[in-house]
DNA sequence: AGAAGTTAAAGTCATAATGACTATAACTCA
DNA sequence: TGAGTTATAGTCATTATGACTTTAACTTCT
């Protein structure tokens, strides 16, 4: 019986119901020169929590599916277009607004780090580093650490890193995003020999050239994208379960030893 | 068709929000003797979809956090205490339901197959197999299909499948779990290896007595139990990651060359 | 009582995956 | 030209895995 006097009065309101996302990107660390998660907040401009930093969101629109409203939601405070947009959670305790009852589903992305460059510059959107994250509005602080520890249980198992970094990266890029992710040093070496045989990365022709170093050769992502999500049968609005596109596995044999094509890198003074 | 000419009328229109729950439970199957998947659906005594079957469900009550409306609902619908409770996927798509917006937060359950045989007995309560449900009420079709999917996508990998079982349990019931969810024998030998050494298990004293073969080894689950939802810091309502309970991983070196006493099996006559 | 049948439990063996490490190649920069 | 750095390949011991055999402990059939 959780009924007091007045509780019954409350019942009766139903919810209101946001959509906020969680938008995390590699960004090259400052001295470190290791990668690292950043991610933009926005800074609310009303009550409550006014002038506190919180995650992107807003309330649910009566007119578009909950992806739809996040990724919305992710255009409009940072202008970036989603290449990975999965559902994250829903947050529904009592006490996470103080005058209403709300439910907030909440979404995470990942961009590319060219993509976060793009980010529409204000005052009221900054950028921030992931393990930083202090003090935001709401419950988001709890939010974003709830994110971070699903990342890292997503990477070591899933696709997710690839979505992290550009049609064609090295193997050291990736390493690099596995790092930042998971907060430790992999071996190079036996992290190569990992990814040369795993089943949705393919070598491509062509090696970064500009480097200071051997010039690493780049490899490209063959597995599925999870934009837009994958839909069961029917319906318009489903959740992941992404297995079925592994359609074209380049198995780049040979290539090795062709002598591969040249890509200009960021470097090339 | 959810757009006439006027659009925005329904976007101030707030979305109703609904919990359902997929309660999971693990019943000795027909002939074959293996166990299987099944679960417990209600029928729709009111339109629309009167008379169709459904998950269990209802609106989100005012004064309960998310959890605690699914843990209500499954004591309403079931009259059982769910041992495992976590939140699936919240479901959002604008043709769910006729009349209105509606966003449903589904949690899944385990439960244990003598909790199961405690159900409520009613006409309009009633267990299918899990493999079999069709034609549901709304999008619970796609939603009972997620959930399998995501149960066999968690048991290969976290500490599920204990939740099916009793206190005590033999290796052979364990097995059939695994059995029934992944829907391929397994090898004893091998299972048994595996879980031998696993971390959250643990032989005890006890054999099962009045089996029909040699009397097997009884084991418990020494690991984290997921009910109440592992709360981070202070907060009402969170998220999953139980990695903390690990405190006692009794050991068991020598327990084997013991005598182990005798527990009745169901089978003593 | 003894043989047959069944499951529990332990062990064998070849193969695959993993972590730590070494060696060589290819490039830039001083 | 040589020092420094990363890319890439390979070695080796350890561990995990899948298929299979063997022995133990119990019930039931004759």
């Amino acid at each position: 019986m959780h009924s007091s006097a007045n509780v019954s009065e409350r019942q009766s309101q139903a919810p209101s119901v946001a959509i906020s996302t969680v938008i995390f990107a590699l960004r090259p660390g400052g001295e470190s020169q290791r990668p690292e998660i950043w991610l933009p907040l926005v800074r609310r401009i009303r009550q409550p929590h006014l002038g506190k930093w919180a995650l992107p969101g807003g309330p649910l629109g009566g007119t578009e599916s909950l992806q739809d409203a996040a990724a919305r939601n992710l255009r409009d405070t940072t202008d970036l277009e989603p290449t990975y947009l999965e559902q994250l959670y829903a947050f529904g305790g009592l006490d996470r607004a103080a005058t209403q009852r709300l439910v907030s589903i909440v979404y995470w992305a990942l961009v590319r780090p060219d993509q976060a460059d793009l980010t529409r510059a204000s005052r009221n959107v900054h950028w921030f580093r992931a393990d930083d994250v202090e003090g935001l509005a709401f419950d988001h602080d709890e939010i974003v650490a709830y994110a971070l520890g699903r990342l890292r249980g997503k990477i070591e198992y899933g696709s997710v890193a690839y979505h992290f970094l550009g049609e064609r990266f090295t193997l050291a890029q990736l390493r690099g995003v596995y790092e930042a992710v998971l907060g430790r040093e992999l071996d190079p070496a036996n992290f190569r020999r990992q990814f040369r045989s795993a089943k949705d990365i393919a070598p491509t022709e062509e090696v970064l050239q500009g480097g200071r170093n051997r010039p690493p050769r780049l490899y490209r992502y063959t597995g599925p994208h999870v934009l837009p999500p994958p839909a069961p049968a029917g319906g318009r609005e489903h959740p992941g379960r992404a297995r079925s596109l592994d359609a074209d596995h380049a198995t780049a044999d040979g290539t090795a030893s062709r002598p591969p094509s040249v890509v200009a890198g960021p470097g090339s003074s």
